[in-house]
DNA sequence: GGTAACTTCCTAATTACATTAGGAAGTCGA
DNA sequence: TCGACTTCCTAATGTAATTAGGAAGTTACC
């Protein structure tokens, strides 16, 4: 029997890109275990069923997220940062949409948690130059993340059919939000 | 054999009942069947398959959005309307979650793709008080949509952990929006 | 070097679900 | 009343997830 020494996060990392090319939904035990080299029993020696391997790759996804955001902010402030970060999130959700979607699932899991109140750390540390105060900020960061996520999600789901570039609409729409966060609304 | 009458509307109707009630996830054809009390293969008598059951789904609840929306449109204009419409928005989403979720999966039917352009016809009318012009029109939808479709996704996605008041922070969202939109951002 | 513990992987079997084929019986218009 | 159409059925197939139990590779330790 040729062993392949396999181990849960190679188990994730093949399933992030067959996630990220045919979609999540079309990611199955089968289909990975087909891509591996192994049978689809095999697969439990690694991961908890479908559940725990979406889980997994949520966890995964919400992680690299939050890295490429922090490469992103970093050594910036204010607007540039928003800006700098918004970017970088919609490149994320671009390269990865099977993990990115994968995120977007409900988990009980204390490793997703921890990983989503990350995002939401960051955010928080993004909008610190804007002055905000109390719950202000928290009101900000739903603000800035239902645009990021809505617009990432509305591009996904081929929500903007006209031709009308789309990254001019999120640019504008981070310079809407800025200038919001800006003006005496969230003061 | 008593016959049950069932049409393609009721077999939908039942189906939206069972995916807002669970979830989109776990509306199945077994389940569906048994619930309207006939066996699986007897619903390919009104719907083609499970995939064809959930981009009906999805047309009725993006016709059942705008309806809404026009009904929370009627008579008002400006921040008024677009105020009336995202609260119409939100609602929607939260009365019929699975129904909603439904409309976010693409789909190549007429149907679907004729309801999702009266969702974007209504909100230009909305827009209508703003005096945009040309693309800006194309921007702003896209701004609204965006937030609001993020909002409502993140919270049915378990995103807004702390306690501080939802609806506040939408109602936010949507003055920031606004404002965004009076300003000379969009014009 | 041997061996016990552990890990990886397997086959076999069960369950659930979607789907197709083909047929019986209810319904309805001419 | 007859024929067409519709609704519903049983039977069968294929795919996927999952569990149980076992074989063989790997590793730590004597």
């Amino acid at each position: 029997m040729p062993r392949l020494g396999l181990d849960t996060d190679a188990v994730v990392t093949a399933a992030a890109r067959l996630a990220d090319q045919d979609g999540l939904a079309h990611l199955t035990l089968a289909r990975l275990a087909a891509e591996l080299g192994i049978r689809t029993p095999s697969l439990y020696a690694h991961v908890d069923g479908l559940p725990d391997l979406r889980a997994r790759l949520a966890a995964r996804g919400a992680q690299e997220l939050t890295a490429a955001l922090r490469v992103a902010a970093a050594g910036r402030s204010g607007i540039d940062a928003l800006r700098s970060v918004a970017i970088a999130y919609r490149e994320y959700a671009h390269a990865h949409p099977g993990t990115y979607a994968a995120t977007q699932v409900p988990s009980d899991r204390e490793e997703n948690q921890a990983a989503a109140r990350e995002v939401v750390a960051l955010m928080v540390a993004v909008l610190d130059g804007y002055g905000l105060e109390g719950d202000d900020v928290i009101h900000a960061v739903r603000a800035v993340r239902s645009a990021l996520h809505g617009f990432v999600g509305l591009e996904r789901e081929g929500g903007f059919a006209l031709s009308v570039s789309a990254a001019e609409s999120y640019e504008r729409l981070i310079e809407m939000i800025s200038t919001g966060l800006s003006a005496n609304l969230y003061q």
